[in-house]
DNA sequence: CTGAAAGCGCTTACAG
DNA sequence: CTGAAAGCGCTTACAG
């Protein structure tokens, strides 16, 4: 491997005078012909300067842990995108990894919580991830910040206005003459999960309507636990006859068991769900989703973190625009006579 | 931040003493109690030795790189469990990027080609790569290992039976009485598509059938791509009564493209995707398949990069064992009377 | 304008 | 059985 040492020799000169040249440094004062000269002993010898040592002297690694509950989950894509773009710009890495795999024990856990390992670390919030991994986190060196609204006092966030989204949900399906609004999905200890049904109750309230517990089916997120939830719910017999769904991949699930229940959407039923991605679109019927800023999640987690490793104060706060968009596709319609006649 | 020598101040002993009985190193020898003493001040303290110290010394940062085409594809899954579950195994901690983000003067691309950032690095191959990168990576001090099939001899791979995956499809769909077959999926230059089209091929001419190149349809992998090409081939007028797709993610594109057309899978037109993973069966109709060893192609991955860092020789292989297996789901029927209606 | 030295936190032969 | 010293590759005040 080369090292600094054999560019300094290659070169006759000093080891701080080539450190000085790579790093443009004010200290060390160098001729033209020199600074070229040593650029060119580094340029033909490949030389990068090892990370390790500069690690090692500046304690910093330039890497940033990112922690989502499901690594393959589209839902997440946006909101990677706008992690790694905002990585980018600081210049660090990302270290992806799965909630999931964030156990006692894990290589994972080891790493994020040793020192000198990541700069910090970004967490999607999830019931997957216990409190007690959270607590761990929060008495750490480096920051933490929370990509979700969170109740904690102790960690840093930056989350999404969920009432507001599912509230636009709400205010669709109440515009197209529903009168009898569920709610499917999310995990009741999720905080995120509290905030999004408040949204639906509290625009069924402003019309005069309830959200009964008895509409309210926690689910997973996979498509899966989407199925076997709507399942339970068209077997329990008493359906409403539109549905916010939390959140697009759980939505999946859900329309293949109204599917094979011999139910159309939306005649029989009417959906949309919380959360957009593209492949929404390109499912036949296109899911009728609420879209929200999700790259802007990412990449203001970056942000804030990183103002928060110079020192900076920072609040925690909610990104109120853009607004919450409804994207109509074709899982939403008018309460119409197939329905009517269905529910006679 | 607390370090050996601390640990070592306050238990009254030498700092090499400190490391021996963290390393449990058979150069330092103590007594039991004082071994003991150390451990419960290390315990108490909370320490956690520097690991950017220990990469300087060992030149080793027990970071892997993991790059795949894209990262949000649930169709990889399967692929980052694997790759995953080897890292643990081995101690590695996986930095996962996008071959997107692979670009010439990138972050990413700077650590992997950089000293002493990633002891490796294991890379799904795609047409998004270029050869220009995986050329510069080639000539790395440290192993980069492809998962998948390749035509390079310069750099060690494990792969699919390709072939033999798609002519698992094309076998399936010619058991249904099909004649006529068409490949819709792939990238043209991404060696594992031409693989997959001989699978077809070849099955086909077993059959006494050939595939012809205007049955031939190359495509990017987003659903948006695959939805864009399936309406060409509809468009076309000339449309095969069996389609083999590469992939599932594809597949559900060209699903959307299909109901918008009119057309009914799999009562007009019988489709299998090459691939599998879970949310397939979770589509309706769901997505008849051929399922890969997916993790295993993860999982030996990592093991044939250990092997390689260890400066073991090893030969690049494809995995023929688990075979591929097809997956009967909705999409695929015998050629029937509505497809000859139609096409009389 | 340039070089020698100390130090980041660790490990490991080596001397006592 | 235990400690002092060198060194991993780098940067940065400091002395010349």
């Amino acid at each position: 491997m080369v090292t600094l040492k054999d560019i300094a020799e290659r070169a006759g000169v000093s080891v701080s005078l080539v450190s000085g040249v790579i790093n443009d440094s004010p200290y060390v004062r160098m001729t033209e012909a020199t600074k070229q000269k040593v650029l060119d002993i580094i340029e033909e010898s490949g030389y990068v300067p090892n990370h390790s040592a500069r690690s090692l002297k500046f304690s910093r690694t330039d890497v940033l842990a990112v922690i989502i509950p499901h690594i393959s989950d589209p839902i997440f894509e946006g909101l990677l995108a706008g992690v790694y773009a905002g990585a980018e710009k600081y210049g660090y890495v990302v270290m992806l990894g799965d909630a999931r795999e964030l156990v006692s024990g894990s290589k994972l856990l080891e790493r994020i919580m040793g020192q000198g390992q990541v700069d910090g670390t970004l967490i999607r919030h999830s019931a997957t991830l216990s409190n007690e991994v959270i607590g761990q986190l929060a008495k750490r060196r480096v920051p933490v910040v929370l990509m979700d609204v969170s109740d904690t006092k102790d960690l840093p966030w930056v989350g999404l206005d969920e009432r507001n989204g599912t509230a636009r949900a709400a205010r669709h399906l109440l515009s197209l003459g529903h009168q009898r609004i569920g709610f499917l999905g999310g995990e009741r200890e999720y905080p995120g999960t509290q905030r999004r049904i408040e949204g639906v109750r509290g625009e069924l309230g402003k019309a005069g309507l309830h959200l009964t517990d008895k509409d309210i089916w926690f689910s997973h997120q996979e498509p899966a636990a989407g199925y076997a939830t709507m399942r339970r719910l068209l077997e329990s017999g008493d359906v409403p006859t539109g549905l916010v769904v939390n959140n697009v991949t759980t939505a999946t699930g859900v329309l293949a068991a109204v599917a094979d229940a011999g139910l159309r959407v939306p005649d029989d039923l009417s959906l949309v769900a919380y959360l957009d991605y593209p492949a929404a679109a390109l499912v036949r019927p296109a899911i009728t989703t609420v879209d929200q800023p999700l790259f802007d999640l990412g990449y203001q987690s970056v942000e804030l973190f990183e103002r928060l490793r110079r020192g900076e104060h920072c609040d925690s706060y909610t990104i109120k625009s853009p607004a919450p968009r409804l994207i109509k596709r074709s899982t939403t319609r008018k309460v119409g006579p197939t329905l009517v006649r269905r529910r006679a």
